[in-house]
DNA sequence: CTGTATCCTACTAGATACTG
DNA sequence: CAGTATCTAGTAGGATACAG
């Protein structure tokens, strides 16, 4: 969890903080934007790096907070596929103007957290 | 911190994470807002159950990455204030409408959190 | 393929006491 | 008033092996 918020919340920041406050969980929701479903596996490749358990946390607690959309077939091999719900792409959107502050100021920051 | 990003960002959203993720980051942001002033106590009285090694933490991290401004009276008794850098304010403008979203969702989030 | 089960580490944050 | 210095604890995240 980035941030570790404490119910009842503050303010609005505090809640949707509590919901993406995990190493992976924007990533997952980058992943997952404009209606792209991906499966567990094509998930994990896409967010290089996250062990097996991480990210099945991460998606449970998405999945918990109703932002992630988990869908089971029961096939076999098993097949899960995960989507966003429309909570989820609000959230997404509602995320947009921070990746943007973050990308245009992302070389300052680099370089104030890694001083020569 | 609330996200443990790694350097290198992957996208914007990493980046912003990282500025933002601490306990008390955004709420410290959301009290300095709109050109507002505060000093050390005040800051630490209005984020009620922070204790004063936490505080100092978070602002010299805002501070390094300069979103937050320190100033230094040289005054017995000492004064120190604070407030937002113009990257301050506009992070604050950027993350608006992720505090509009938590606004709009916050009682649905709360009632995930805690299964009656 | 999609997860569980363990075990482990690092780190963030907290409590408290003390100082210039 | 505005910090430092210690010490501690909880936990998020990670590595690895195994299961349905």
């Amino acid at each position: 969890m980035l941030v570790k918020s404490r119910l009842p919340y503050h303010c609005g920041i505090d809640a949707a903080i509590d919901v993406i406050g995990g190493r992976w969980k924007v990533l997952i929701l980058w992943a997952l934007d404009s209606g792209t479903t991906l499966r567990f596996a094509q998930l994990r490749r896409a967010l290089s790096g996250v062990s097996e358990k991480v990210l099945i946390q991460q998606l449970r607690e998405l999945e918990a907070d109703e932002v992630v959309h988990r869908e089971v077939f029961r096939e076999v091999p098993p097949r899960v596929e995960y989507s966003l719900t429309e909570l989820g792409q609000s959230l997404n959107e509602a995320l947009a103007p921070l990746g943007e502050w973050g990308r245009r100021h992302r070389a300052k920051i680099e370089s104030n957290r890694q001083p020569v």
